[in-house]
RNA sequence: GGGCGGUUAGCUCAGUGGGAGAGCGCUGCCUUGACACGGCAGAGGCCACUGGUUCAAACCCAGUACCGCCCACCA
């Protein structure tokens, strides 16, 4: 048996320093062996669930995912601890194009496209590569310590999620809710696929207005056009111009000449136009820009599409066939210059649309696809925000979210690819759209001619269905019953539009309910100067790496330091380390508190009141203080308040002061407070740092337990004013006698003696505090004036609230360097009586401010005003 | 163009009406019987600017400047 394990066997020793590596993965197995995560739809308590937002199957973890799965841990962890019957659902998204992406990626390493496969064959091999390799984030996730309930595994894409998913499709279908239309989309031609405007991100950037010469019909000049993308004109079918626009007045009803396609095209007036920008005349491509297509429809002009599925340009663009969209942009320049027509070309930025999957320059086109008509359930979604079924946390984000569903556009679902749930519509030999709930057998669709659209779903259609389908709908299920509406759903503001409201829609049209009853917004990881981190940059961080090196633990903690809802959380390794810290210094102060207790653990309890002392009775009630602001900030889900007030609990005052104080000690009753205090910060920490609390806790307790369900720390009423009084008294004391310490250089083995002085009122909280003060200060001898007699000869003055200390001097000391400090404390002391006695003097404060304040003022005033006669009286005696 | 944040110590941030705070960094002292991943003490801010409200403003109101983010159909 190693010495470590035998320390483990004495139940009640711990090593020297926390060792994160070795802790976290024995308690995290057997957590989850344990089924402490498990949770049952029929278990005792108030139903709480939260769904995870479904990372892709092709992701690993990354910062963000740190974050957002420890907000959620927090969150449930804090809620079993609570007694709430407490669910969390993990799971990952089949991610559509991104996987299929990965798969493309690894068949073109062997020279190989998803054609050479085929439809049938590359599907299966991308469920083979999810098979071996899709999901490792999971497994991440329980390197951060994610208590899910992993027997509640969902995939987007499995057997009940996909029955799901075909039922919304048909219903929504036959609800007149999807269509199918002919409609202007962002088209991504690497992807080779429709995607939707929310997919599309914008960059500005460096390009060039071409300005063109279009000449009239008639012969005359025409009209000169501006620009950006000279290669569209190819698919130009009219010109349009402001109706008050007075130079283009006598072309409007008139046609120009569209110059290398030989076409003639109207001019004709519509208000959309902006006569201040370019020439004031604009080309109109109904197939390749969305407001040219909507002033197409408008005005019954025919739309060209030019293009390929690829972008290059297609049969329709005459002698340009064949190239790329960037080559004909040149080309078309090139030849209208050689015509005479290219008037100029002006440097122009402007914003230029990128498919957020590949980076690759999205094209508004023209295309057959599927939509949701959005309108109605976006007003449902919108009614549910703004009666507070659900709320935003910060509540200042449900503003832009419901302005955005007031802009909603209906959205494209539709995507030409192969990896995603089937869109389960059949075309037969007429045209005739079939939407089927059940597959037609091979025979039935032969006999009637039927063909299946070849397309898959966006990935965010299943997802939209994520908070209900993984209770398993829809079927009629207990964990429907008990879970659903979902407690919280935790994610980045970044992508409410994406997803939340895509939940938001399709939860109120088949549940009737909304999906989550708060978002828990957080903000995105930045690093230590607020920068986005991002690999071109090289300030990315690795979350993996970081628990490696300082534990899960820190890593949560640092985040959670940060983390107030809403709010950019900046990161940096030492901020992790520093967290590591405090879970070591946590970590050594229970070491020292098992050394002190022998055969006391926190089950005891607690002592009868009489017995306390007056530091027993402080601890108790800085710890219902701690625990009220801890509480208070979960209300909040503002996880960074609870983080500070439990650091500075634990560290400032059990620590430093608390357990300075105990070594004085050897009582049951000082035990027993000991005991206790660690006890319920553990339990408040548990949620922010599971495993050191557990590892901690099950050593104090001598149990077999978890902390996992150990009580959430109830309300005291504990709070002790005259307590925390004479413990601030010792403190300043002792603070003010370790400066006079060290501003005369003092050597710490250096012992002073002390003669007080002080006023009725502050005799006995110093009285009571004085071992303690002795102890902290390096006092070896006590004694009051009054008693023991004014010290003789030279003497340091520390100066305290309502009390003095003589310290004999004794050669100890530098007379003029005393003489200096006193000097300095006078000035001090004066500046304060005069900062009070001007407030004082102004009758208007007297006057109008609560007497309660003007009071406090004036007993300020006194009390500085004492201090700096003190401080007079002694500077004379040093001379 | 619209909306939302922000501007407090060298850095990152707390602090919502009555004498400016934390972590990290910095300076000095200290291997004191849990912890050097530690202890003690300290230096360092006209709380962006201008007005206003108030007895009293980092905090409330208005405006200005700068930074950041989101949204929008800037040909």
């Amino acid at each position: 048996m190693s010495a470590h394990d035998a320390a483990h066997d004495s139940g009640r020793e711990l090593p020297k320093a926390y060792e994160p590596a070795e802790v976290e993965d024995r308690l995290y197995q057997w957590w989850e062996t344990s089924g402490f995560f498990h949770a049952d739809p029929g278990g005792h308590g108030e139903p709480f669930s939260i769904v995870i937002p479904p990372p892709n199957v092709t992701g690993s973890l990354h910062i963000g995912h740190a974050l957002d799965n420890a907000l959620q841990d927090a969150v449930v962890r804090r809620a079993r601890m609570r007694a709430r019957n407490a669910v969390w659902i993990p799971g990952t998204d089949h991610a559509g194009i991104a996987t299929q992406n990965v798969v493309e990626k690894q068949l073109a390493a062997q020279g190989l496209t998803r054609h050479d496969l085929g439809r049938e064959a590359f599907v299966e091999r991308v469920w083979q590569w999810r098979e071996e390799s899709g999901g490792t984030i999971l497994t991440q996730l329980r390197r951060l310590g994610a208590s899910c309930d992993w027997d509640r595994e969902a995939f987007t894409f499995d057997e009940q999620r996909s029955k799901a998913v075909r039922k919304v499709f048909v219903d929504l279908y036959e609800q007149g809710l999807i269509y199918r239309g002919n409609r202007l989309i962002n088209w991504c031609p690497r992807c080779v696929s429709a995607i939707s405007d929310i997919e599309v991100d914008h960059s500005e950037e460096e390009g060039e207005l071409a300005f063109l010469r279009y000449p009239g019909s008639d012969g005359s000049d025409g009209v000169v056009v501006a620009t950006t993308r000279a290669e569209t004109m190819l698919g130009d079918t009219g010109i349009a111009v402001h109706p008050d626009d007075e130079r283009y007045a006598h072309l409007v009803g008139k046609t120009v000449r569209l110059p290398l396609m030989d076409r003639d095209i109207p001019v004709f007036a519509d208000s959309h136009v902006d006569p201040e920008f370019g020439t004031g005349a604009v080309k109109v491509t109904p197939a390749h820009d969305p407001n040219d297509h909507e002033m197409g429809q408008r005005h019954g002009l025919p739309a060209i599409d030019v293009m390929t599925d690829e972008a290059a340009i297609n049969a329709n663009g005459g002698a340009y066939e064949g190239l790329d969209r960037f080559e004909a942009r040149r080309k078309v320049k090139e030849d209208l210059d050689a015509l005479g027509l290219l008037v100029k070309v002006e440097a122009h930025t402007h914003s230029v649309g990128h498919c957020s999957r590949c980076g690759t320059i999205v094209e508004p086109r023209l295309s057959d696809q599927w939509f949701v008509k959005v309108r109605p359930l976006a007003e449902q979604a919108a009614k549910a925000v703004r009666d507070g079924r659900t709320a935003f946390v910060p509540e200042r984000n449900a503003k832009p979210f419901l302005d955005w569903l007031d802009n909603l556009n209906d959205w494209c679902i539709s995507r030409q690819i192969w990896w995603g749930h089937r869109i389960p519509a059949w075309y037969d030999a007429d045209g005739g759209v079939h939407v089927l709930r059940e597959d037609p057998t091979p025979e039935e669709a032969e006999a009637r001619g039927l063909t299946r659209d070849p397309d898959v779903l966006d990935t965010w259609f299943s997802s939209a269905l994520w908070p209900f389908t993984t209770l398993g709908w829809p079927d009629d299920t207990p964990e429907l019953r008990a879970w659903y509406p979902t407690t919280v759903l935790v994610t980045g503001y970044d992508i409410n539009t994406f997803w939340v409201s895509r939940m938001m829609l399709m939860a109120l049209r088949f549940m009737d309910d909304v999906p989550f009853h708060t978002v828990l917004n957080h903000g995105l990881v930045r690093d230590r100067f607020g920068k986005k981190m991002s690999k071109s940059f090289g300030n990315v961080i690795d979350p993996l790496e970081l628990i490696d090196r300082f534990g899960a633990d820190a890593l949560r903690f640092a985040l959670f330091r940060a983390a107030a809802p809403g709010q950019d959380v900046p990161l940096a390794e030492e901020w992790v380390e520093g967290a590591r810290r405090f879970a070591n210094k946590l970590w050594n102060a229970a070491r020292f508190v098992l050394l002190q207790l022998g055969d006391v653990t926190p089950a005891d309890g607690l002592p009868d009141t009489g017995a306390l002392e007056v530091e027993d009775r402080w601890i108790l009630s800085r710890l219902e203080a701690c625990r009220a602001e801890v509480e208070a900030a979960w209300e909040d889900y503002d996880v960074a308040a609870a983080s500070r007030a439990l650091y500075h609990f634990v560290w400032d005052e059990y620590c430093d002061w608390y357990l300075e104080l105990a070594k004085l000690r050897d009582d049951r009753a000082g035990k027993l407070v000991l005991a206790h205090v660690l006890d319920v910060a553990l339990r408040l920490l548990h949620p922010l740092m599971p495993f050191i609390t557990e590892e901690i806790w099950r050593t104090l307790r001598r149990t077999e337990d978890t902390i996992m369900r150990a009580e959430w720390p109830p309300a005291t009423s504990v709070r002790d004013a005259d307590a925390e009084a004479a413990v601030e008294a010792v403190q300043e004391a002792v603070t003010e006698l370790r400066r006079f310490r060290a501003e005369h250089n003092l050597a710490p083995a250096t012992r002073i003696d002390v003669v007080a002085r002080a006023s009725a009122a502050r005799r006995a909280p110093l009285q009571a505090g004085v071992d303690g003060i002795r102890r902290l200060a390096g006092v070896a001898r006590w004694s009051w004036a009054d008693e023991a007699g004014e010290p003789a000869g030279g003497v340091g003055t520390v100066v305290l609230t309502d009390a003095e200390l003589a310290v004999p001097l004794e050669g100890l000391i530098d007379l003029g360097e005393e003489r200096e400090r006193l000097e300095r404390e006078l000035a001090k002391a004066e500046a304060e009586v005069k900062r009070a006695q001007g407030k004082l003097a102004n009758e208007a404060f007297t006057a109008k401010a609560p007497p309660q304040v003007v009071e406090a003022e004036r007993a300020k005033a006194a009390e500085w005003a004492d201090t700096a006669a003190t401080l007079r009286a002694q500077l004379d005696s040093l001379s």
